[in-house]
DNA sequence: TACTTAATTTCGGAG
DNA sequence: CTCCGAAGTTAAGTA
């Protein structure tokens, strides 16, 4: 891993073009030759970048100033950068790293609600998950004193989910053996458009709690 | 902007929970207090992070090793970082960023299909741009031989903007004024399930160039 | 390998 | 300020 910080001007041509007027910014070179352009401050996102696999190629203009050219591998994308002032230029051996290790993610929010139906209403009981059709699986398929429910379930509750859902039902809708099969919207959080949508489509919106699921999961994690 | 070299470990408890093993990695603390810590490879994405608005505090623990605790504002997310051996460490003044100029978005795309409405089929003028109905703007709106034609614009097409569409000639077929409309789905790639489902809806797919767009626009562009 | 879906998405614009 | 859609999205899982 390279760290450069240096008074620079940018320009990348790709799948768009974009620029950077010249001023002091921090230039990560990583060991697969992807290149990062970050300023001091809006996110994690660069200002620019380049993703591997790409070549540096170092050279000196006719000014005299140093300018990087990083080239995408598979595409005709290109990154230049001038160098018009290096203020700190250091070189670190890294080694690979062990990965990141996640939990709390939306597949982990259909194993809870998948031991706890009843979140999702009075009498629910789950018949399947991941219940295959034409389309592709809906995330659960319960049933309660009302007959079927198709639950598609999000980490945040969007418009597409809702569409999603909507495609679902009105396949299953078809099936004799299953109908009438209603339909339940489960996310951590439902945007407003997307809860109006269920509501036009005659879906119903829960709003679940990952801590409080988990809570009845593993009764150690109560706080009393 | 802060940087610093270290083998570390880190862990994250917020929207999700997440851990990294030690190892040697780069931190990133920028002016606004966000913290990004990178491997050395995998795109732009550091492998952990704390978006701004955050707060940095360094204590030691009872082992004596330093440990940084990010900690946001306004949500109860926290970083902890443990500092094992710190390789290299710098501080450099960067200023404020000028910012980003792009070219070439979608908005681009809408200008100059506007502009050239017959790439989207023999006759077709334009009526209006972004015309407003109660679900919101259909991009443009165009009329040829056969009556009205709603045209929705994507760079990427996918099943969402099939939907999207689909939603629009629903309404807009409801309108004696309007009707019957069709629909135009444009796009400078379309996935193949956007593609079938098009089919299904009676939509007509178009896959635009942007650079032969562009170059209808500004013949000095032209290659020959 | 190609395609689909999720993401601690981030970012910008409009109401 | 919130809400909504686009992104050079990236990344992971699946057929």
């Amino acid at each position: 891993m390279r760290l450069v910080v240096a008074k620079c001007q940018v320009d990348y041509a790709g799948r768009l073009t974009a620029h950077l007027p010249l001023a002091t910014r921090v230039i990560m070179v990583k060991a697969d030759g992807s290149v990062l352009v970050h300023a001091d401050g809006g996110s994690y996102k660069p200002l620019n970048w380049m993703s591997p696999p790409c070549t540096l190629r170092e050279s000196v203009g006719d000014d005299g100033v140093v300018e990087w050219t990083v080239a995408a591998t598979k595409s005709d994308d290109t990154l230049r950068i001038r160098l018009e002032e290096v203020i700190h230029d250091s070189d670190h051996e890294l080694g690979i790293d062990p990965g990141l290790q996640k939990d709390g993610v939306e597949k982990h929010l259909q194993e809870l609600l998948a031991e706890h139906t009843t979140t999702l209403g009075p009498g629910m009981s789950l018949v399947r998950r991941e219940y295959m059709t034409a389309i592709g699986p809906v995330d659960l398929l319960c049933k309660d004193a009302g007959g079927s429910v198709a639950v598609e379930i999000k980490r945040r509750g969007e418009i597409d989910g809702v569409e999603q859902l909507t495609r679902y039902l009105e396949l299953m809708n078809r099936d004799p053996k299953l109908r009438p099969v209603r339909g339940v919207f489960a996310a951590q959080e439902i945007k407003p458009q997307a809860r109006v949508l269920a509501q036009d489509r005659g879906i119903e919106c829960v709003v679940v709690n990952y801590d409080e699921l988990r809570g009845i999961e593993d009764p150690s994690l109560r706080l009393f």
